[in-house]
DNA sequence: CTGTTGCCATAACACTGTTATGGCACATGA
DNA sequence: TCATGTGCCATAACAGTGTTATGGCAACAG
C-alpha cells in the first residue's frame, strides 16, 4: 500500500468511480467506464486497486468513514435513548442521501464482492458508535435488557429494514411512495422501539413455536 | 402466455432454474447454465421467458407463491399481536430456508432487474396476509395505532431488517455469527416491538430533529 | 401442394472482468 | 556513461455474460 497522495493516478481512479456511482448509480461501475472516466487504461484499476473488488473495497473505505463521521457527529434527541434516536435519523439522513452507495455498502450489489479486511475494519468502526450510544444509555440505566450485543443487533436491524424498504420502494403497503409518509412511519418505528426497549416487560415472550431446524430447508419451493 | 402444462420445457427451464439458484446461489443463473440444465438452448429462455428477466418473474413469482403461504399457513402464537407473531416466525423460518430465493427477491441481487406485473401481482399477495393479521389485531383492540399501513410497513421492516442481518452476516456484534444468537435476538425484538406497538404511548416523540431535506446530498462522500 | 406459424439450434454481436505482452520512464549500481 | 531493474501503463486478447439475426424443421391451414 502506497502512501495516499503521492499518486494522482489512484485518487483519480477513485474519484471517478464515486462519481459513477452516485450519478449514475452501481451497473455504471465498469472498470472500463471508470478508466474511462479517469482517463486512464484499464490496467491502471489494477495497478492501484488489484482488480474491481479491491476498487469496491476502497469504496467501502470511503463510504463507512462518511457514514460512521455521520454516526459519530449526530446530536442526541430528547427523551430516554435520546443518544440512540439521534444515530438513528443521522442513519436515515445519510442513507437517503447517499443511496447508490448504501446500497453499495449493504445490498450486495456487486456480484460476488466479499469485503477485505480494510473494508471490514471501517464497517467495524462505523458500528463502534452505535455501541457507545447503547453503553451511554446503559449505564443511564434507560435500558431493559442487560446484553450490549443484542440491543444494538435490534436497532440496527429496525433502521436499516426501515430505510431498506423506502429505498427499494418495497414493502407491504404505499408508505414507501410519499417522503413524508414514510418519515411518519419511521418516527412512529423509533417511538415504539424506544418504548419497548425502555419499559419494564409487560407480555410474557411467546416463544410456543418449535425451534427453527435447518432440515426443513427444502429444494423445490 | 400459453396455458401452464402444456409445454414440458418452459417447466424444465424454470425447474433448472430453480434447482440451480437453490444449490448454488444466485450467481449461477446465467442463462446458458440455465438453458444446459435444462437441455435445450438459450434460445428457449428467450421464447418461453423472454430474456432472462422474465426468467427472474418468474422465479419471483414461484417464491412470493411459496412464501406468502407459509404465511397464511402461520400459527397464532400467545400473547397479544399472537397472528402478528406466528407470522413473523413463519417469515424467517421461510427466509433462512430459502437464502438464496429470499436473496433473489429482496437484495436487488439480479442486476437491474425490475418485477413485471406478475411478480409484483405475487408479492402483493404475500403482504395481504400481513394486513389482514394487523387488521385482526385492530379489530381486537390490541394496536395503539391507527393507521394499518404504517404498522405493516414497521413490522415488515423489523423482520426484513434482522433476517437480512442475518442472511448477510453483517450487523454490530457478532450476534449473526451464532443461529442460537440470532434466534435470541430475535426474539427480544419480536417482544419489544410488540411492546411497542401495544403499549399506551408512555414517552412523548422526540422528534426536535429538522426534517429531511433532499438538497444536503453531496457528491463526494 | 403451398403457405404460415411456432419452436429452436447455430453463430454472431456488444459488453463484462481479467491478463499476457511489451514499451516507456526513471532509479540504482558498476 | 552504461547496464540493469523496477514501476506504471497501453494494446490486445481471453473467457464469460445477455441478446439477437439467420435459418432450418415440423405441424397445421387453405
Amino acid at each position: 500500500m502506497t502512501t495516499p497522495g503521492d499518486d494522482d493516478t489512484r485518487r483519480a481512479i477513485l474519484d471517478a468511480a464515486l462519481n459513477l456511482l452516485t450519478e449514475q448509480g452501481h451497473h455504471a461501475l465498469t472498470v472500463r467506464r471508470v478508466a474511462a472516466a479517469a482517463g486512464c487504461s484499464t490496467i491502471g484499476v489494477y495497478t492501484w486497486f488489484g482488480g474491481k473488488d479491491g476498487l469496491v473495497d476502497a469504496l467501502w473505505v470511503e463510504g463507512f468513514g462518511s457514514f460512521g463521521a455521520a454516526l459519530k457527529r449526530a446530536r442526541s434527541a430528547s427523551g430516554p435513548l435520546g443518544r440512540l434516536v439521534g444515530q438513528a435519523r443521522a442513519y436515515r439522513r445519510w442513507a437517503l442521501s447517499h443511496p447508490s452507495h448504501y446500497q453499495l455498502m449493504f445490498f450486495n450489489v456487486i456480484p460476488d464482492h466479499r469485503p477485505g479486511p480494510d473494508a471490514a475494519d471501517a464497517a467495524a468502526g462505523a458500528y463502534a458508535s452505535l455501541l457507545a450510544a447503547i453503553e451511554d444509555a446503559r449505564g443511564r440505566g434507560e435500558l431493559r435488557h442487560d446484553d450490549t450485543g443484542t440491543v444494538a443487533h435490534i436497532c440496527w436491524a429496525m433502521v436499516h429494514g426501515l430505510v431498506t424498504l423506502q429505498l427499494t420502494n418495497s414493502g407491504p403497503e404505499g408508505v414507501s411512495d410519499s417522503d413524508a409518509a414514510n418519515r411518519r412511519a419511521f418516527d412512529a418505528a423509533l417511538e415504539a422501539l424506544v418504548c419497548g426497549l425502555t419499559h419494564p416487560r409487560a407480555n410474557p415472550p411467546a416463544d410456543g413455536d418449535r425451534p427453527i431446524t435447518r432440515a426443513t430447508r427444502s429444494r423445490s419451493v
